[in-house]
RNA sequence: ACCCUUGUAGCUCAGUGGAUAGAGCACCAGUUUCCUAAACUGUUGGUCGGCAGUUCGAGUCUGCCCAAGGGUACCA
């Protein structure tokens, strides 16, 4: 609906002789009598001129003209507000392209021909998925979902090392509880993993092979069972959520030569010393970040010879160029936040176009027990789990769970809060509007034959008290709030947005009568209605929830 | 010590420099001979962490202070 504004205006401000670079903001007023939608540029447009913003609002009035039966007034208001009412019938007929556009309304080809790659998730398989992770892991998905609706070819990928300290610390502890099974007296470090799967992958290769592993240091075997015990799991509990994944890309192929080529690793560093920003000094290899007025050069390759973490990061950045993405989006936890502006600067450095790269950073979630904090580590074998959360209240409640807030609250969870409450959670309140609806149309197709294929909308003008203007009118908001999801990079937005919707179809299902009005009023109705349900179905979509035909 | 994020109702959280700061939960009082009561209506509840500043206008921007979480490694 913004979309529709935005012509009328620039043509009035050309008219007016006005050129400007500020973004013509159209917002939706807090409160109905002014309007239902107003732009506040007369006062962005005052500050530059040096004007009145009441009477430069004035102005831009008598040079405005929308279409015949479009916008029913347009007025100052206010210290410079300028306020639009939209004629009702008007509402009404454009909600109907609702009804003709179906699963594409709120879809455009803006991202038609782009490749987007969105990464999540991307936990090294040392232990099963902490709830903390499933945070990163729906808002990733959804934005990936979000981007897939303006026609971008998008990858999913999840990021993983399985070469690392901690994955030879991971083998240790399995070897170490394995030999526990053995009959060995083991003191189990401190340091190692104390989660009970470790114990269940060992017991698993103790049932395999005996004792006939104690008498080797050789840990292949055990990290090897480990780590495809460990991404079972992991896979196993992002499909209960609907989380998927296109590519599982592997930080070790970047340190492997190919085919007589350098590694990865090698060409990054080749490329920067080519540019005069590699050192080497203290028997190690560094980024010379002070180049750019940083306080501290970055090591790159440690004196042991392995590179640092920040080496294969830029890597397998420079990939995603390589690979042809337009777009990529990373979705990380608030640990990673410092990481990235190195990242980005040797990107520029190797010439690559940095502003492609978006970053969605999650707050951590924080766990209380008994109103006392607690934080949790896989090391320590004490963080609640994905699963059992999933378990608990389900998946689509999970999912929402994540989503309802901003990325960048302080998610503080309680676990036995968040079981007591999930009857409460806001998805129920959702899907009860979706699945009345497909009620309501079962009920419709037997009682008076209603036929759902032939709905058009061509009935909704027909409709014109409070609740059901205001539905139709939060219908046409649907497409903009895509736009603001994906710009902030926000599903959070959605989530508010349908809980609207849904408000607002509960308001009009309780106060006009639909199988019992007359004819032509009970088809516009049932219009409404199946408008309101597709609007619903593209939302969930997008959340990633799924939309029940009964509760 | 420095950097990032956050601080809004009893709780969990929305709030794009705009108009009288909102929602859910909880609490209290109502609504069904009638399409799903997982709903709807109403009431209660606020020094927007604190102080100063910027301007027509600040919960929103700036500075300082306080508090919480995260980060400042040749860990990832």
């Amino acid at each position: 609906m913004r979309a529709f504004f935005l012509p009328y205006i620039e043509a009035a401000l050309q008219k007016a002789g006005i050129e400007t670079d500020k973004e013509i903001q159209i917002e939706k007023p807090t409160d109905k009598k002014f309007g239902d939608f107003s732009t506040n540029i007369a006062f962005l447009l005052a500050k530059e001129a040096k004007r009145n913003p009441r009477e430069l609002a004035s102005q831009l009035i008598g040079l405005l003209s929308f279409p015949e039966g479009t916008v029913t007034k347009t007025e100052v208001a206010g210290p410079g507000f300028i306020n639009f009412h939209l004629d009702q019938v008007f509402v009404m007929r454009s909600a109907s392209a609702v009804l003709r556009q179906g699963e594409a309304f709120g879809c455009t080809e803006s991202g038609k021909g782009q490749k987007a790659i969105v990464e999540y998730v991307s936990a090294n398989p040392t232990g099963p998925l902490t709830i903390g992770r499933g945070r990163g892991g729906v808002l990733g998905d959804c934005i990936a979902n979000l981007l897939e609706t303006q026609g971008y070819e998008v990858t999913r990928e999840y990021y993983f090392n399985d070469a690392g300290r901690q994955m030879q610390i991971l083998a240790e502890s399995v070897r170490f509880r394995y030999l526990e099974k053995c009959g060995r007296e083991i003191e189990f470090p401190t340091t190692h993993y104390q989660g009970d799967y470790i114990s269940d992958i060992a017991e698993t290769l103790f049932i395999e092979h005996g004792d006939e592993l104690a008498a080797t240091d050789e840990l292949t075997l055990f990290k090897e069972t480990a780590e495809g015990i460990i991404f079972s799991s992991i896979r196993k509990t992002l499909e209960r959520l609907s989380i998927t994944h296109d590519k599982f890309f592997n930080e070790h192929t970047l340190y492997q030569s190919r085919e007589g080529e350098p590694s990865r690793n090698q060409q990054v560093i080749d490329a920067l010393e080519a540019k005069g920003f590699i050192g080497r000094y203290d028997g190690a290899t560094w980024f010379m970040t002070t180049k750019l007025g940083q306080e501290k050069d970055k090591v790159l390759i440690k004196s042991s010879g392995d590179p640092s973490y920040r080496l294969p990061d830029i890597a397998y950045h420079v990939t995603k160029f390589e690979r042809g993405f337009d777009l990529m989006v990373n979705v990380f936890g608030a640990d990673h936040i410092d990481e990235y502006p190195d990242v980005l600067e040797a990107l520029k450095i190797l010439g690559y176009d940095a502003s492609k790269v978006k970053i969605a950073i999650n707050q951590f979630v924080t766990t209380t027990v008994g109103g006392q904090t607690v934080k949790m580590s896989t090391r320590k074998g004490n963080a609640d789990l994905l699963d059992d959360l999933i378990d608990d209240v389900g998946a689509d409640a999970t999912r929402l769970f994540f989503i309802m807030r901003g990325k960048d609250s302080h998610l503080n969870f309680d676990v036995e809060l968040a079981k007591k409450q999930s009857k409460d959670n806001p998805v129920f309140y959702l899907q009860y509007a979706h699945a009345r609806i497909c009620s309501l149309v079962r009920m419709a197709e037997k009682e008076v034959g209603f036929d759902e294929t032939a709905a058009t909308g061509e009935g909704l003008p027909l409709l014109s008290s409070e609740p059901e203007i205001d539905l139709a009118s939060a219908l046409l908001d649907f497409p903009d709030l895509i736009q603001a999801s994906l710009r902030l990079l926000e599903p959070q937005k959605m989530v508010e947005y349908l809980h609207t919707v849904a408000e607002r179809y509960h308001k009009f299902y309780q106060e006009c009568p639909i199988l019992k009005a007359d004819e032509s009023i009970r088809a516009a109705r049932m219009e409404l209605s199946l408008a309101v349900r597709q609007v619903l179905r593209n939302g969930f979509r997008i959340l990633g929830i799924s939309a029940p035909e009964s509760m």
